[in-house]
DNA sequence: CCTTTCTTTCATTTTAGATTGAACTCACCC
DNA sequence: GGGTGAGTTCAATCTAAAATGAAAGAAAGG
């Protein structure tokens, strides 16, 4: 396999990868994510040039299955990048913070919170067969619950708008 | 022990309790918390009075263990209330979104973003060890993960005041 | 103070779910 | 249209972290 390896690192860079990969490992793990996600991502991120999967798996010392799958999730979330060389692809993150975020939200968070809208739907279909004191006091803390989820939902598509381009919502200037 | 128990419960009621125990253990879980503390939180949610700590053991079937644990990682949240009752304890929950969030943010998140903060310190230091044109890319990298640290460090507060009194930020009143 | 009983603690067990690795698929190249 | 090797799949394995439960602690009641 010919493919042009990038000349030898130095040791300060290699330590630059590592640190890049623990931290994003960890920001995976610390949102419920597979930690080895996280560090593909954090590879990718590191690298000025496009990597194979053989050079990921060899850099964060996993498994090419984990890669594999890996790889894939994060195409799913829009975080990375493929393109077909030939034989190989190669693999780019994209360094913007709204794919991570706005992946993380349409995979995990809305599915979740339909899910749970699911389950009040339920929930409040029951009250009609309650005493009526019971169904008072059932009736005011599922509409808490109700109210929290419609706010929840309100604030996601806020939120990533706020992280893509925020400076004016927030106190410092902290570009573009 | 001569404690009233509330009057035997509707079967309504018990289905009505199991669904909020379940959402909010599902909710803990979502967000990398014990599935547990999600449930102690969801029955004392569901809970018009205050239930002991045999109560709650009772109900969602997990150890006496688990449950203390549990109860004390809500109480530092801020999100239940423990009265002393004479020899017992016993709980109630906070009803307010905000005290979950916020001791969430507190507990969990703030200390992550500062050991990673502690990564990036480190890991900018190296980049001057680094031969120039590598330097310069790592540079550029480096710069966008401190940007995206410092405005997620930006947005926690910002979001905690959205989530508590939001209407104004979202687009439809959703009252208080 | 001594007993009782609620509560915490923590060594052990369990479990969810992440990782592995080998068999398989499939696209590319000759 | 084989043969090669990149990439995927998934049953088996491993592991980190949660749950258990029994023993220790602590505070109220006598």
């Amino acid at each position: 396999m010919q493919v042009m390896d990038p000349p030898a690192e130095s040791a300060s860079r290699k330590e630059f990868e590592q640190g890049l990969i623990s931290i994003f490992g960890e920001l995976a793990d610390l949102f419920g994510n597979p930690r080895s996600h996280g560090q593909v991502y954090g590879i990718l991120f590191s690298s000025p040039v496009p990597l194979t999967m053989e050079e990921i798996t060899k850099r964060i010392g996993v498994s090419m299955g984990s890669v594999s799958v890996g790889l894939r999730a994060l195409e799913e979330f829009g975080a990375v990048e493929r393109q077909t060389n030939g034989r190989f692809g190669v693999y780019t993150a994209r360094l913007e913070l709204k794919t991570l975020i706005s992946g993380f939200v349409r995979q995990r968070l809305i599915p979740r919170l339909e899910k749970s809208n699911g389950t009040l739907k339920e929930l409040s279909s029951l009250i009609d067969q309650m005493p009526d004191e019971e169904a008072k006091e059932a009736k005011f803390r599922l509409q808490r619950v109700t109210q929290w989820h419609s706010r929840a939902a309100q604030f996601l598509p806020l939120a990533e708008k706020i992280l893509q381009s925020a400076p004016k919502f927030l106190s410092k200037d902290v570009g573009q």
